[in-house]
DNA sequence: CATAACTGTTACTATATTAGTCACAGTTTA
DNA sequence: TAAACTGTGACTAATATAGTAACAGTTATG
Protein backbone atom coordinates (compact mmCIF):
# COMPACT_ATOMS: atom_id res chain seq x y z
CA UNK A 1 0.00 0.00 0.00
CA UNK A 2 3.03 2.35 0.47
CA UNK A 3 3.09 3.36 -3.27
CA UNK A 4 1.33 6.88 -3.83
CA UNK A 5 -2.10 6.11 -5.73
CA UNK A 6 -3.47 9.87 -4.96
CA UNK A 7 -2.40 11.21 -8.37
CA UNK A 8 -4.95 8.25 -10.33
CA UNK A 9 -7.71 9.29 -7.75
CA UNK A 10 -7.82 13.01 -8.46
CA UNK A 11 -7.40 12.12 -11.58
CA UNK A 12 -10.63 10.21 -11.83
CA UNK A 13 -12.40 13.01 -9.16
CA UNK A 14 -11.92 15.18 -11.87
CA UNK A 15 -12.78 12.80 -14.53
CA UNK A 16 -16.19 12.15 -12.86
CA UNK A 17 -16.47 16.37 -12.05
CA UNK A 18 -16.29 17.01 -15.09
CA UNK A 19 -18.62 14.10 -17.01
CA UNK A 20 -21.10 13.73 -14.64
CA UNK A 21 -22.59 17.37 -14.90
CA UNK A 22 -25.77 17.77 -12.88
CA UNK A 23 -25.84 14.93 -10.94
CA UNK A 24 -24.54 15.21 -7.27
CA UNK A 25 -20.82 15.43 -7.62
CA UNK A 26 -20.59 14.96 -3.93
CA UNK A 27 -17.75 13.48 -2.08
CA UNK A 28 -19.86 10.76 -0.91
CA UNK A 29 -20.74 9.54 -4.56
CA UNK A 30 -16.47 9.89 -5.52
CA UNK A 31 -16.12 7.76 -2.71
CA UNK A 32 -18.38 5.02 -4.19
CA UNK A 33 -17.42 5.64 -7.81
CA UNK A 34 -13.18 5.34 -6.53
CA UNK A 35 -14.36 2.71 -3.99
CA UNK A 36 -12.56 4.05 -1.16
CA UNK A 37 -13.68 6.35 1.96
CA UNK A 38 -15.80 9.84 1.57
CA UNK A 39 -12.72 11.02 3.90
CA UNK A 40 -10.11 9.98 1.91
CA UNK A 41 -11.72 11.36 -1.24
CA UNK A 42 -11.87 15.03 0.95
CA UNK A 43 -8.68 14.78 1.61
CA UNK A 44 -7.63 14.63 -1.88
CA UNK A 45 -10.64 17.22 -3.11
CA UNK A 46 -8.80 19.66 -0.82
CA UNK A 47 -6.04 20.12 -2.11
CA UNK A 48 -7.10 19.74 -5.79
CA UNK A 49 -9.37 22.62 -4.36
CA UNK A 50 -6.26 24.67 -3.33
CA UNK A 51 -4.47 23.87 -6.36
CA UNK A 52 -7.43 25.75 -8.13
CA UNK A 53 -8.77 22.52 -10.23
CA UNK A 54 -11.64 22.09 -8.68
CA UNK A 55 -14.17 24.51 -6.95
CA UNK A 56 -16.52 23.06 -3.78
CA UNK A 57 -19.40 24.76 -2.49
CA UNK A 58 -20.25 23.69 1.31
CA UNK A 59 -23.07 23.48 3.16
CA UNK A 60 -26.73 21.53 2.36
CA UNK A 61 -26.32 20.28 -1.65
CA UNK A 62 -22.74 21.34 -1.85
CA UNK A 63 -20.84 19.88 -5.15
CA UNK A 64 -17.82 19.84 -6.66
CA UNK A 65 -16.87 21.25 -10.31
CA UNK A 66 -14.11 21.42 -12.66
CA UNK A 67 -12.45 25.21 -11.61
CA UNK A 68 -11.86 25.50 -15.44
CA UNK A 69 -12.22 24.38 -18.90
CA UNK A 70 -10.95 20.47 -18.51
CA UNK A 71 -9.25 21.29 -21.69
CA UNK A 72 -6.88 23.77 -19.39
CA UNK A 73 -6.46 21.45 -17.02
CA UNK A 74 -3.10 19.00 -17.61
CA UNK A 75 -2.27 15.72 -15.94
CA UNK A 76 1.14 17.97 -14.64
CA UNK A 77 -1.25 20.10 -12.92
CA UNK A 78 -2.77 17.56 -11.53
CA UNK A 79 0.69 15.62 -10.31
CA UNK A 80 1.39 18.89 -9.15
CA UNK A 81 -1.52 19.50 -7.04
CA UNK A 82 -1.77 15.97 -5.22
CA UNK A 83 2.40 16.58 -4.86
CA UNK A 84 3.21 12.86 -5.90
CA UNK A 85 6.92 12.05 -5.08
CA UNK A 86 9.13 12.40 -7.37
CA UNK A 87 9.90 9.37 -9.95
CA UNK A 88 13.29 8.86 -7.95
CA UNK A 89 14.58 9.08 -4.78
CA UNK A 90 18.35 9.43 -4.24
CA UNK A 91 19.35 7.81 -0.98
CA UNK A 92 21.10 10.21 1.62
CA UNK A 93 24.02 9.37 3.82
CA UNK A 94 26.94 11.05 4.95
CA UNK A 95 29.62 11.25 2.47
CA UNK A 96 32.50 8.45 3.62
CA UNK A 97 35.66 10.93 3.19
CA UNK A 98 38.23 8.55 1.17
CA UNK A 99 35.86 7.65 -1.34
CA UNK A 100 35.70 9.88 -4.58
CA UNK A 101 32.40 7.86 -5.83
CA UNK A 102 31.08 8.60 -2.32
CA UNK A 103 31.38 12.31 -2.03
CA UNK A 104 30.63 13.41 -5.58
CA UNK A 105 27.99 10.73 -7.37
CA UNK A 106 24.75 12.45 -5.46
CA UNK A 107 25.55 15.36 -7.38
CA UNK A 108 26.01 13.84 -10.55
CA UNK A 109 23.08 11.88 -9.92
CA UNK A 110 21.07 14.37 -9.30
CA UNK A 111 21.50 16.32 -12.29
CA UNK A 112 21.43 13.45 -14.47
CA UNK A 113 18.04 12.45 -12.91
CA UNK A 114 16.44 16.34 -13.17
CA UNK A 115 16.59 15.68 -16.71
CA UNK A 116 14.30 12.80 -16.20
CA UNK A 117 11.93 14.10 -14.44
CA UNK A 118 11.54 17.13 -16.41
CA UNK A 119 10.99 14.50 -19.31
CA UNK A 120 8.36 12.82 -17.45
CA UNK A 121 6.79 16.06 -16.36
CA UNK A 122 6.84 17.46 -19.91
CA UNK A 123 4.63 14.22 -21.33
CA UNK A 124 2.38 14.83 -18.68
CA UNK A 125 1.81 18.71 -19.35
CA UNK A 126 0.86 17.39 -22.77
CA UNK A 127 -1.98 15.47 -21.40
CA UNK A 128 -5.30 16.92 -20.72
CA UNK A 129 -8.20 16.04 -18.55
CA UNK A 130 -10.02 16.69 -21.39
CA UNK A 131 -8.73 14.06 -23.33
CA UNK A 132 -9.35 11.87 -20.95
CA UNK A 133 -13.20 12.85 -20.60
CA UNK A 134 -13.20 11.76 -24.26
CA UNK A 135 -11.68 8.85 -23.86
CA UNK A 136 -14.07 7.77 -20.80
CA UNK A 137 -17.41 9.07 -22.88
CA UNK A 138 -16.71 6.91 -26.17
CA UNK A 139 -16.82 3.58 -24.79
CA UNK B 1 11.47 4.41 3.98
CA UNK B 2 8.81 3.17 1.86
CA UNK B 3 10.61 4.75 -1.03
CA UNK B 4 12.75 2.42 -3.51
CA UNK B 5 16.48 3.79 -3.07
CA UNK B 6 17.92 0.55 -4.91
CA UNK B 7 18.28 2.58 -7.73
CA UNK B 8 20.09 5.04 -6.86
CA UNK B 9 22.48 2.77 -4.43
CA UNK B 10 22.93 0.30 -7.76
CA UNK B 11 23.77 3.61 -9.75
CA UNK B 12 26.50 4.20 -7.15
CA UNK B 13 27.81 0.62 -7.20
CA UNK B 14 28.39 0.51 -10.79
CA UNK B 15 29.92 4.04 -10.80
CA UNK B 16 32.66 2.85 -7.63
CA UNK B 17 33.53 -0.49 -10.09
CA UNK B 18 33.77 1.76 -12.91
CA UNK B 19 36.21 4.19 -11.51
CA UNK B 20 37.82 1.96 -8.47
CA UNK B 21 39.42 -0.71 -10.75
CA UNK B 22 42.29 -2.31 -9.02
CA UNK B 23 41.57 -1.34 -5.50
CA UNK B 24 39.22 -3.76 -3.46
CA UNK B 25 36.05 -3.55 -5.16
CA UNK B 26 34.61 -5.88 -2.18
CA UNK B 27 30.45 -5.18 -1.20
CA UNK B 28 32.26 -4.63 2.10
CA UNK B 29 33.78 -1.71 0.64
CA UNK B 30 30.83 -0.81 -1.53
CA UNK B 31 28.49 -0.50 2.03
CA UNK B 32 31.03 1.86 3.83
CA UNK B 33 31.17 3.85 0.46
CA UNK B 34 27.07 3.63 0.52
CA UNK B 35 26.65 3.72 4.31
CA UNK B 36 24.22 0.44 4.41
CA UNK B 37 24.65 -2.58 5.35
CA UNK B 38 27.07 -5.54 3.41
CA UNK B 39 24.06 -7.61 2.67
CA UNK B 40 22.20 -5.23 1.13
CA UNK B 41 24.13 -4.12 -1.25
CA UNK B 42 25.09 -7.99 -1.46
CA UNK B 43 21.39 -7.80 -2.80
CA UNK B 44 21.64 -5.11 -5.11
CA UNK B 45 24.56 -6.52 -6.39
CA UNK B 46 23.23 -9.93 -7.06
CA UNK B 47 20.47 -8.52 -9.33
CA UNK B 48 23.08 -6.13 -11.03
CA UNK B 49 24.93 -9.14 -11.73
CA UNK B 50 21.62 -11.11 -13.00
CA UNK B 51 21.78 -8.44 -14.99
CA UNK B 52 24.69 -8.73 -17.38
CA UNK B 53 26.03 -5.47 -15.81
CA UNK B 54 28.20 -6.51 -13.41
CA UNK B 55 30.19 -9.33 -13.13
CA UNK B 56 31.37 -10.94 -9.97
CA UNK B 57 33.60 -13.45 -8.66
CA UNK B 58 33.47 -15.53 -5.36
CA UNK B 59 35.62 -16.88 -3.15
CA UNK B 60 38.64 -15.31 -1.17
CA UNK B 61 39.63 -11.87 -3.13
CA UNK B 62 36.39 -12.12 -5.04
CA UNK B 63 35.50 -8.54 -6.14
CA UNK B 64 32.77 -6.85 -8.95
CA UNK B 65 33.96 -5.52 -11.69
CA UNK B 66 31.53 -3.95 -14.93
CA UNK B 67 30.95 -6.78 -17.16
CA UNK B 68 30.76 -4.12 -19.87
CA UNK B 69 31.99 -0.82 -21.15
CA UNK B 70 30.46 2.15 -19.04
CA UNK B 71 29.14 4.01 -21.87
CA UNK B 72 27.55 0.51 -22.79
CA UNK B 73 25.63 1.05 -19.95
CA UNK B 74 22.43 3.25 -19.77
CA UNK B 75 20.25 4.27 -16.25
CA UNK B 76 17.46 2.36 -18.03
CA UNK B 77 19.54 -0.68 -17.95
CA UNK B 78 20.17 -0.12 -14.55
CA UNK B 79 16.80 0.63 -14.13
CA UNK B 80 15.55 -2.38 -15.15
CA UNK B 81 17.90 -4.12 -13.56
CA UNK B 82 16.44 -3.13 -10.13
CA UNK B 83 13.49 -3.19 -10.98
CA UNK B 84 12.19 0.13 -9.56
CA UNK B 85 8.49 0.52 -9.45
CA UNK B 86 7.02 2.36 -12.32
CA UNK B 87 6.14 6.12 -12.08
CA UNK B 88 2.70 6.24 -11.35
CA UNK B 89 0.78 3.80 -10.13
CA UNK B 90 -3.03 3.18 -10.60
CA UNK B 91 -5.54 2.50 -8.03
CA UNK B 92 -7.28 -0.97 -8.23
CA UNK B 93 -10.81 -1.04 -7.23
CA UNK B 94 -13.90 -3.27 -8.25
CA UNK B 95 -15.95 -0.96 -11.16
CA UNK B 96 -19.15 0.00 -10.09
CA UNK B 97 -21.40 -0.29 -12.86
CA UNK B 98 -23.87 2.41 -12.80
CA UNK B 99 -21.29 5.36 -12.95
CA UNK B 100 -19.20 5.52 -16.33
CA UNK B 101 -16.72 7.11 -14.70
CA UNK B 102 -15.71 4.32 -12.65
CA UNK B 103 -15.80 1.87 -15.31
CA UNK B 104 -13.63 3.39 -17.63
CA UNK B 105 -11.19 5.87 -16.34
CA UNK B 106 -8.76 2.85 -15.68
CA UNK B 107 -8.24 1.96 -19.37
CA UNK B 108 -7.91 5.98 -20.00
CA UNK B 109 -5.63 6.57 -18.24
CA UNK B 110 -3.36 3.57 -18.59
CA UNK B 111 -3.12 4.85 -21.91
CA UNK B 112 -1.94 8.05 -21.09
CA UNK B 113 0.35 7.56 -18.47
CA UNK B 114 2.28 4.91 -20.98
CA UNK B 115 3.03 7.38 -22.83
CA UNK B 116 4.66 8.98 -19.46
CA UNK B 117 6.32 5.97 -18.85
CA UNK B 118 8.09 5.47 -22.08
CA UNK B 119 8.97 9.04 -21.86
CA UNK B 120 10.69 8.81 -18.52
CA UNK B 121 12.74 5.31 -19.83
CA UNK B 122 14.00 7.53 -23.25
CA UNK B 123 15.06 9.85 -20.89
CA UNK B 124 17.36 7.13 -18.76
CA UNK B 125 18.15 5.72 -21.87
CA UNK B 126 20.06 8.56 -23.07
CA UNK B 127 22.10 8.95 -20.21
CA UNK B 128 25.10 6.44 -20.01
CA UNK B 129 26.74 5.18 -16.95
CA UNK B 130 30.04 6.59 -18.06
CA UNK B 131 28.77 10.16 -18.12
CA UNK B 132 27.60 9.62 -14.53
CA UNK B 133 31.74 8.62 -13.81
CA UNK B 134 33.45 11.70 -15.72
CA UNK B 135 31.61 14.02 -14.11
CA UNK B 136 32.32 12.28 -10.42
CA UNK B 137 36.00 11.83 -11.65
CA UNK B 138 35.90 15.69 -13.15
CA UNK B 139 35.52 17.21 -9.37
C1' DC C 1 -34.94 28.66 13.54
C1' DA C 2 -33.75 23.95 13.40
C1' DT C 3 -32.25 20.28 10.88
C1' DA C 4 -30.02 17.87 7.29
C1' DA C 5 -26.29 17.35 4.18
C1' DC C 6 -22.47 18.93 2.60
C1' DT C 7 -16.93 20.28 2.88
C1' DG C 8 -12.64 20.80 5.59
C1' DT C 9 -9.52 19.13 8.91
C1' DT C 10 -7.34 16.56 12.57
C1' DA C 11 -6.05 12.48 14.98
C1' DC C 12 -5.52 7.83 15.12
C1' DT C 13 -5.04 2.98 13.28
C1' DA C 14 -3.90 -0.53 9.83
C1' DT C 15 -1.18 -2.13 6.16
C1' DA C 16 2.40 -2.71 2.75
C1' DT C 17 6.86 -1.74 1.03
C1' DT C 18 11.43 -1.12 1.84
C1' DA C 19 15.80 -1.17 4.38
C1' DG C 20 18.51 -3.32 7.98
C1' DT C 21 20.33 -7.34 10.30
C1' DC C 22 21.75 -11.94 11.09
C1' DA C 23 22.97 -16.33 9.74
C1' DC C 24 24.71 -19.72 6.87
C1' DA C 25 25.70 -22.22 2.48
C1' DG C 26 28.78 -22.22 -1.40
C1' DT C 27 33.26 -20.84 -3.64
C1' DT C 28 38.05 -19.96 -4.29
C1' DT C 29 42.66 -18.45 -3.03
C1' DA C 30 46.62 -18.92 -0.23
C1' DT D 1 42.36 -26.15 6.04
C1' DA D 2 41.33 -21.56 6.97
C1' DA D 3 40.14 -17.06 5.46
C1' DA D 4 37.50 -13.96 2.74
C1' DC D 5 34.57 -13.42 -0.52
C1' DT D 6 29.43 -13.82 -2.97
C1' DG D 7 24.61 -15.45 -2.82
C1' DT D 8 20.31 -16.22 -0.23
C1' DG D 9 16.78 -16.70 3.01
C1' DA D 10 14.40 -15.40 7.21
C1' DC D 11 13.26 -12.11 10.28
C1' DT D 12 12.80 -7.30 12.31
C1' DA D 13 12.40 -2.26 12.06
C1' DA D 14 11.16 1.93 9.97
C1' DT D 15 8.14 4.70 7.24
C1' DA D 16 4.82 6.18 3.83
C1' DT D 17 0.34 5.60 2.58
C1' DA D 18 -4.55 4.46 2.90
C1' DG D 19 -8.49 3.80 5.93
C1' DT D 20 -11.43 5.33 9.64
C1' DA D 21 -13.78 8.17 12.86
C1' DA D 22 -15.02 12.38 14.83
C1' DC D 23 -16.15 17.02 14.76
C1' DA D 24 -16.20 22.00 13.40
C1' DG D 25 -17.95 25.05 9.94
C1' DT D 26 -21.34 26.17 6.19
C1' DT D 27 -25.62 26.53 3.69
C1' DA D 28 -30.14 25.11 1.67
C1' DT D 29 -34.70 23.94 2.99
C1' DG D 30 -38.86 22.96 5.54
Amino acid sequence: MAVNTQFSIAVHILAASGCCRGEGTTTGKFALSVNTSPSFVRRVVSKLSKAGLLKTTTGKSGSCGLAKDAKMISLLDIYRAVDAPKAFSIHNYPEQKPCLVSCHIKASLEKALKKTQKAMEESLSEISLASIVTEVNKK
